[in-house]
DNA sequence: GTGTAACCGAGACGGTACGTCGAGTCTTTCC
DNA sequence: GGAAAGACTCGACGTACCGTCTCGGTTACAC
């Protein structure tokens, strides 16, 4: 039902230009040196032109280097079922990080930093690097339930919020370090197994309050 | 042995003024009305008055919005001791969650996002937001560990980096809901029991690979 | 053979509206009050409006208060032909002082003031402040030259500088009185004559040296 | 009658330091780059001090680089008498231009065009510039009148003012050339014999008007 | 074909903030 | 009260981007 399309359609050749023009500035200064002005400047191309395809700075960064998700594919793509949950968890923080260091730390820093202070920009963030995440681990949460592995008072979704939340808050606010296999492994344990002893008695786990 | 302070000295009533004017303008707008140019016509101060103190935005809206730590009181301080690392935890999620919205959510949002994209500013931040968490974290674990709660090889770090994280991504991605102290509740359960029901096997607490 | 003028076209009606802002300022206050700020603001423009057509504040007010040169008109217009280089160059002087007048001496130095520091500047003052008077008096001695008048071994040249330098060091720097129109006849009668008696003997008009 | 000086005398060895110091601002980068506080800087003086002795800047550049009046000379120290009004005026052109040189074109240009602006300035402007050349020029041509070699009706203040003005003229707008001897001579000649050719009617010197 | 509508480069435009600079004045402490 | 230091008000500077707009001109589809 898309209405006709009327009018000169829109090169896909100046798509390629000024993604390649913003991913070339990227990575001669960084996020900061990515204004829209230097983008169109540097691509050969109008502002209209620019500002017609991606109205706001954050929307083309995220087109120029976040992975764009092929269309058509399981979201559950390329992900291990180790058959454990601690397995799953660390072989995801793993793969996540990696995708993460790809990008690049101060790249993805400055795009946050961009977006935060729109509610409209902060849920594109949401949907682009908070919610594959989420999904990813909340898929080996109740797969983990299925196998029986999960305790029965524990909403997969609040799993997924813990290990995302604790990937995301190292990625932007603490920095990653080098042994970033070995953190998701410590990361996996803990929220599998927890960090406290098994009590004698039976408060080990207590009921939901 | 400070050098004796040469010249007219700094006057500290001025900094009240912008103090109160930064606040103003933050509760009017909201932290992108907030520029240095506004803040100093609103203080009825010089700009230079104002950059000779605050250098950067951020740094202004910190003093102006975060609770200083009052000098000489332990960091320590107000931290419950319920008896079990489970209650601290969910105690320290519920006092910090109750600080984050008196400042307000959408505050902090601008706040971090003004200063994830230069490295300096990010440092502040760890500071100012993150590291009293995960101090205040961290001392729970460890009580934990001398009450003999906590397992031999969990570093206390890494419990404090997991919930200051959720805490987090929370407050800055996900958006916190009125259901926060069941959050809190919910995490710290996790983060102290794990997820997964106890194997009868002895494999539930493998060592660390 | 203009390369086709592209982009939007700049609007001649700011130009109009930022002149005029110009001549109010500068008749509320007089040079100094005049701010390339405050005439951007008053003639509600940009200020980058206002620096692409006039990056220098002199060369605003030359363009708001000088007569513009009339394109096509003979350079020697308006010149008056009195029969004798006295009377054209009491005529010229004349002539010019009123014209000076018009602008107000006040303004005249404010404008000197702000160019003689630039050597670029300088020369545009020279072209517009200078350059018409010499031409004034030089045409006015060529003119007695050819009549006969004038001692062949007196470059047109020197009398025209004597005479524009006489003008502009009263407008500049002694100040103009009234009796401007008296000052002119003395002028061109001292130039065309000198002020020694002719000598009994030949040595009035010595070779020069 | 002098009122009893208080307080702490003024150092006069401090006098100097500034003047040098300004000297240098003046060698280093021209009249613009000295600002009072440049000076105040470079001379680790403080500004109340500078400002207490040269309230303006142009009054510190002048006693910088202009020579002083020695006191207790007579104002007509080593004024030529070489005989003619001719004589004498190509001398004082010639050494008023070997003394502009010597402070130097680009310099005396920048304080005109600070003095320019504020009428008091000018004042003093004409004090240091102008009336030694008026002066000067005048004692000539008194001389001259003495000697019986000046027209009777010609006043010597209008002599003077042609003179220094042709000079000023040449030192701010036209520039001086290396021939500024020739230069001397021409305009001396000029002004002492006029240019126009004695006509054989009596209509040379025709009364005033 | 000939509208008509959207695209395109270029760059003008109003607006807003930036961070710096200099002028003078004021306020300390020290001498 | 002189002096050094530096805080202070004021206001302009010139630049940079933003996002919108107006040009001349180019495609492409629809009639």
């Amino acid at each position: 039902m898309e209405v006709s399309a009327r009018g000169r359609p829109r090169s896909s050749d100046l798509d390629q230009r000024i993604l390649a023009a913003a991913r070339d500035a990227l990575a001669a200064g960084g996020y900061e040196a990515l204004s829209m002005e230097a983008v169109a400047r540097a691509a050969g191309v109008g502002k209209q032109t620019l500002y017609r395809r991606w109205p706001r700075r954050p929307l083309l960064v995220m087109d120029a280097v976040l992975p764009g998700v092929p269309p058509g594919v399981s979201p559950g793509r390329g992900q291990p079922d180790t058959g454990s949950l601690a397995g799953d968890l660390a072989a995801i923080v793993a793969e996540q990080t990696r995708a993460d260091q790809a990008v690049g730390q101060r790249l993805l820093r400055g795009l946050v930093a961009d977006c935060l202070g729109q509610e409209d920009l902060t849920e594109v963030l949401r949907a682009r690097l908070l919610r594959p995440r989420l999904r990813a681990v909340g898929v080996a949460a109740e797969r983990a339930a299925r196998r029986g592995e999960l305790a029965a008072d524990v909403p997969p979704a609040l799993v997924a919020e813990v290990v995302a939340g604790a990937m995301l808050s190292r990625l932007l606010l603490l920095g990653t370090r080098p042994d970033e296999l070995a953190f998701g492994r410590r990361l996996a344990r803990l929220v599998a197994h927890g960090v406290c002893l098994p009590a004698s008695n039976g408060a080990a786990r207590p009921p939901d309050g």
